[in-house]
RNA sequence: GCGUGCUUAGCUCAGUGGUAGAGCAUCUGGUUUACACCCAGAGGGUCGUAGGUUCAAACCCUACAGCACGCACCA
């Protein structure tokens, strides 16, 4: 047997544990396995992202579930990859691009293959789609991966030859073929629409990824002149004077007495100047501004439907870029689109028609990724009518327990989903962006440059003249399938549908909610029940980690520690367990490194426990204290006792996923019960190896190593590994850890309870002595003698009080027939503890002791007696809770009595 | 505006009806057969406010306040 390093520490050892793992091929997913299956989904990460706090927490808990699987007895697939993050991919490399002199090697060959002229300002649009999506690739190839290599650091136990790219060929089929398929059921269409539109990144981009921010903007109000009525004027409150060359109209509400009389006449643009309709809409609010709106309907989208309900004309006068395009107005056109709005305002005002400016607070919506204010903009573009909304919600939240075949934790998404689903608009999936899967539909023109004919198809039409649609797929038009288009069709019949999804509830609308419906309308076998369709069974919704101020951990506010830091700093076990430790389920996280350094700490201190023991001598890996011929110490019995409260405590933890429960159930068990109780108290038999033997408190540790380690492994899944090996856990066929028997709750209890609870008192009367001790400041290395009066009924025998004697640090605890006065006690479950001080005790401090003593005792029984005394509650509470009342309030009076007794003495 | 979550010790948070808890921080003592990443002890809380239900409320219900987030937004 191998003596574990005098010190833990971690970092050491990970990597060599890792490789031996692969080595194994220990997370590998036989689909041909009889076991149970147990698959798990967690959303791929960014192909070239790095690992960040939240990969962590996900990632944590979908391997301590993964783990614990496989120790349950089920075949596990944990299936890894990256996402090819369309246009957040695409964006980074053009940014890359502005700095060609510090592209990577690889990159920077690939670009200079094109041989660009040496001037050529380095846009996509310069360097073309073709060579473009070769940089991307090249890029992709230098930086993907490196988060693959970051998880293994974590210990994830992923089945890594199955790692997928949602840009492989397959995969890029399956996400085609799913698009062809829909385009054929009529779900997929193609329209001229209002949509968002990123000027940065000049592409479309779905509701979803519109983020609204609070601005501090500014009301302008200006006055139109009513054509029919010449030196009337309206006035117009609007946040967007530079969009008045395209308004087409002027709305007021029908039943506003105010403008009643000028429906139907025609107000004057200042710029372009012409007439436009002053109609009625009912969309207008009386109260706001004025009560008059211009109408833009080629610039925003309640203008749009009001223009549609009208038959008004549609004039765009912006650029793609945002930039005004205006020939008629010289002064702003080509002018970028917020300079315009002051420009446009600047206009109005030397005209005399603007009234004033106000401050104004309003939301106004972002695109993610280009970071600017997002433009509505009529464009063509690619939608998607969602199909089975009406199962997908039922899946999640119907009451009927048949049709609620996916369940949430917690479940109090199911209110945000269900309010997404119910308030549904279609999805528009097309992306003016080249890095992607592009749309799989065909077109043929006439002479005209008209669309004659359109095919879906992932293969060119047959045929001369076909030209493929140019836009891509929004990148969640891929990743949606992905709990089933990453397998094959032999590992989806072992796998599918997934046992859980590990995600944070930021993408339960891009993700979540899209996979279900996707499950539901994609998933090919018709025969099979519903509950076959799904694409998961559990969602886990993680809690967000904040930073110390409550803040999103972000990269722009530099506030996210970086994981591999902490890694390296506390161990990949110190990081995950004391994650888990703080992570209640769903509730987001403040993160402190403070609670790192306790899963660093509890690490070091499970190994110096190990540690410990194995200097005591061979240690016995099958070790059953309960089977052999043991006299098993009370407080062995104490300990096997806690132990199999522990594995109920976690049993029940995992099955509702509060890995908080768990972690801190092990936790206090391995520190408190184990370490400071037990272990102290063995301490006092290690001079007697024939003893402990035959008491079993080897037996007994080693049982209780045996099962901690399995216990802990799913969290710890290094330093478990690690102990479980070096002490000979593994047996003679060098079994891993990751390979045994999850130990679960025992049937019938095989430790003596009432043993147990004698230990308990034992344990109580420790505490009482020694804070005696410490309350007269007697030093921890000061030897005293103290006495102990028993109390009638206490079970106690000359090794209990040996054990003690020397946890108390006494030279002697004397056993005596009568109460002692003038010397401070304190009364335990076992009798009267007295600490004799010699000399001359300070009276007053004893006193203001023994005061707060009695204060403490009279406080509890007054609060037991207020019950007890109250006749509603004797009547209505069940009898056990009175009898436990009496009892402290028994134990109180008894106190009470000798605590005053004790004061008239001094 | 609608919805969700949170409010418990100085800090970070557990605690789903019956004696208010942990870690950190603070203070005191400590070279004990592993561990100073440690050991032993102490102080510190009218559980956001106000009502209600109940024999009994930190916990269930209602209202309110504050904070956070999500959705929808009025030009």
């Amino acid at each position: 047997m191998l003596e574990l390093a005098k010190a833990y520490e971690p970092g050491k050892v990970e990597d060599r544990i890792y490789s031996r793992w692969l080595k194994n091929d220990a997370f590998h997913a036989d689909p041909d396995s009889t076991k149970p299956a147990y698959s798990i989904v967690i959303p791929p990460p960014n192909v070239t992202g790095v690992l960040t706090m939240g990969h962590v927490l996900n990632n944590t808990i979908q391997d301590i579930l993964a783990r614990r699987a496989r120790m349950t007895g089920h075949e596990v697939l944990w299936l890894p990859g990256t996402d090819h993050a369309g246009l957040a991919t695409q964006t980074a490399v053009e940014k890359a691009l502005r700095k060609p002199d510090q592209l990577p090697p690889t990159v920077k060959e690939m670009l200079d293959s094109f041989k660009l002229p040496a001037d050529t300002k380095l846009t996509r649009q310069n360097i073309g789609r073709e060579n473009m999506i070769k940089l991307i690739w090249a890029w992709t190839k230098d930086r993907g991966g490196i988060i693959i290599e970051q998880l293994k650091k974590l210990g994830c136990s992923c089945d890594w030859k199955r790692e997928r790219f949602t840009l492989d060929e397959n995969y890029l089929k399956e996400v085609q073929q799913v698009f062809v398929e829909l385009y054929n059921k009529g779900y997929m269409y193609r329209g001229l629409r209002m949509c968002n539109w990123c000027p940065a990144s000049l592409t479309a981009i779905s509701d979803e990824e519109v983020e609204m921010k609070p601005q501090k903007s500014k009301l302008y109000t200006m006055r139109y002149e009513i054509a029919e009525e010449p030196g009337r004027f309206v006035e117009i409150a609007t946040t967007r004077p530079e969009t008045l060359m395209a308004d087409t109209a002027v709305a007021v509400h029908p039943e506003d007495k105010r403008y009643m009389d000028l429906i139907g006449k025609h107000a004057i643009r200042p710029f372009p100047k012409t007439n436009i309709p002053i109609i009625p809409d009912d969309y207008i609010d009386i109260e706001f501004g004025t009560g008059v709106l211009k109408v833009t309907p080629a610039h925003d989208k309640n203008d749009f439907e009001i223009g549609q309900r009208h038959n008004l004309p549609i004039i765009n006068i912006m650029t793609a870029d945002g930039h005004i395009d205006c020939p008629d107005v010289p002064e702003l056109h080509g002018m970028e689109r917020f300079q315009a709005r002051d420009k446009a305002a600047e206009l109005l005002d030397s005209m005399g028609q603007l009234v004033k400016i106000d401050a104004y607070d309003n939301n106004v919506g972002f695109s993610e990724r280009g970071k600017v204010p997002i433009e509505p903009r009529l464009s063509e573009q690619w939608f998607l009518k969602y199909p089975k909304i009406k199962e997908s919600l039922e899946a999640v939240c119907s009451n009927e327990t048949e049709k609620k075949v996916i369940r949430f934790f917690p479940t109090h998404w199911e209110k945000t989903y269900a309010h997404w689903l119910e308030n549904i608009q279609d999805w528009c999936i097309s992306r003016q962006v080249w890095w992607g899967h592009r749309i799989p539909v065909w077109y043929r023109k006439n002479t005209q440059e008209e669309i004659t004919e359109t095919v879906a198809s992932i293969e060119r039409p047959q045929g001369e003249g076909w030209e493929q649609d140019p836009d891509s797929m929004d990148t969640w038009a891929s990743s949606w399938l992905w709990a089933y288009a990453t397998m094959d069709e032999r590992t989806r019949k072992k796998f599918y549908p997934t046992s859980v999804l590990v995600t944070g509830p930021d993408i339960i609308f891009l993700w979540v909610a899209r996979m279900i419906i996707a499950g539901l309308e994609l998933e090919p076998g018709t025969s099979r029940q519903l509950k076959d369709h799904i694409p998961f069974k559990d969602v886990y919704f993680t809690g967000l980690i904040r930073d110390g101020k409550g803040r999103k951990m972000s990269k722009s506010l530099g506030n996210s520690p970086d994981p591999l830091m902490l890694i390296k700093k506390y161990g990949a076990d110190g990081l995950r367990f004391g994650l888990m430790r703080i992570a209640p389920k769903g509730q987001d996280i403040r993160f402190d490194e403070k609670q790192i350094e306790e899963g660093r700490n509890f690490a070091n201190k499970l190994w110096n426990a190990c540690r410990f023991r194995t200097m005591q001598g061979e240690i016995d890996p099958t070790a059953n204290p309960f089977n052999e011929n043991h006299q098993l110490s009370p407080f062995a019995h104490h300990l096997l006792a806690s132990l199999e409260d522990l594995l109920t405590t976690v049993e029940e933890a995992f099955n509702k996923y509060e890995f908080n429960t768990a972690s801190s159930a092990i936790y206090s068990f391995v520190w408190d019960t184990f370490c400071s109780r037990f272990l102290e108290v063995a301490k006092a038999d290690f001079n007697n190896k024939d003893s402990l033997t035959r008491s079993g408190t080897l037996a007994t540790i080693d049982y209780t190593i045996n099962h901690v380690l399995r216990l802990l492994h799913p969290f710890m899944p290094f330093i478990t590994e690690e102990i479980w090996t070096e002490l000979g856990f593994c047996g003679t066929s060098n079994t891993s850890i990751l390979f045994t028997e999850y130990p679960q709750p025992q049937k019938k209890l095989n430790a003596n309870q009432k043993l147990a609870h004698r230990t308990q008192q034992l344990y109580e009367t420790l505490d009482r002595g020694r804070a005696l001790r410490a309350e007269f400041q007697i030093p921890t290395n000061q030897k005293v003698v103290m006495k102990l009066k028993l109390a009638q009924n206490a079970e106690i025998d000359d090794h209990d009080i040996d054990i003690l004697s020397g946890l108390l640090h006494t030279s002697e605890l004397k056993i005596v027939k009568t109460a002692l006065s003038k010397t401070p006690s304190v009364i335990t479950p076992i009798g009267d503890l007295y600490l004799p001080l010699e000399g001359v005790i300070d009276v007053d401090q004893e006193r203001a002791r023994l005061e707060k003593e009695l204060a403490k005792a009279q406080a509890d029984l007054e609060r037991e007696n207020k019950k007890l005394q109250n006749e509603a509650m004797l009547k209505k509470a069940p009898a056990e809770k009175v009898n436990t009342w009496r009892d402290i309030a028994d134990k109180a009076k008894d106190k009470i009595t000798k605590l005053k007794k004790s004061l008239d003495n001094l």
